[in-house]
DNA sequence: AGTTTATTTAACCTTTCTGTTAACTACGCG
DNA sequence: CGCGTAGTTAACAGAAAGGTTAAATAAACT
């Protein structure tokens, strides 16, 4: 709840059946009884899943009679990318990491007590 | 536990002391209490953030002497990031979801009782 | 006004998370 | 061998996650 954005952003995708909403919303705005069909728990779950994706800014939700349809928001995701991206680097040369750090312990070898 | 790997990066992510293990590995591989030292937390409260951040596979312990350095691999990364770019034409357009939404809404009014 | 439809809140349960301190394991060194 | 260093595991506690069913709310429709 003090979580910072990118924690709840982060949190809110740490769910299978939320993730799978969100892939639903991204065809159309839809309604939680919609949005709840294809999956089996209960409409209560499904409704606090959406919480969780309203808490993170990923879904908002309009009134239109007694219906609350549900948009996707996608724009958390702008920010949780781009603290990712940092990190584009580091994957794309991920098999060579470990001689990179061999090479580094060796590097620092001479010293022999090595005091940290 | 039985969670897939998706859920298992993006919940190790959803915490801003791993957050900041994993920038602290960025710059190099480090031993766990080097990792502890910037943390107001216990030892053994970080070495279960570490635990987390392994079981996501963002990052490796070899072994050195007594010394287990930590070593960060993205490549989990790299599916969460391919995830999150599935959204990116939404993210960026995120400005006028609202009048598409509507446009969408007005082109269905036609059927009355619109069967869903 | 009373019913139906749509959705949330309440109350409850179990599991997982996050942190603590204390005890244990493992290795290197004098 | 016994000690110090590095780190994990154990045991415990409180908060949060995720699910359930039952009750409450809100608007629309006779």
């Amino acid at each position: 709840m003090t979580a910072d954005a990118l924690s709840l952003t982060f949190a809110a995708l740490a769910d299978p059946t939320r993730r799978a909403l969100l892939e639903l919303l991204a065809v159309r705005p839809m309604a939680v009884t919609e949005l709840a069909a294809p999956f089996d728990i209960s409409l209560p779950a499904v409704s606090r899943h959406l919480k969780i994706l309203r808490r993170a800014g990923l879904v908002e939700r309009s009134r239109e009679a007694q219906v609350r349809p549900c948009t996707l928001n996608a724009a958390p995701l702008k920010d949780a990318a781009a603290w990712m991206a940092h990190y584009r680097e580091h994957w794309e040369q991920s098999f060579d990491r470990l001689d990179v750090y061999l090479q580094e312990l060796q590097a620092r070898r001479p010293s022999p007590s090595d005091p940290r």
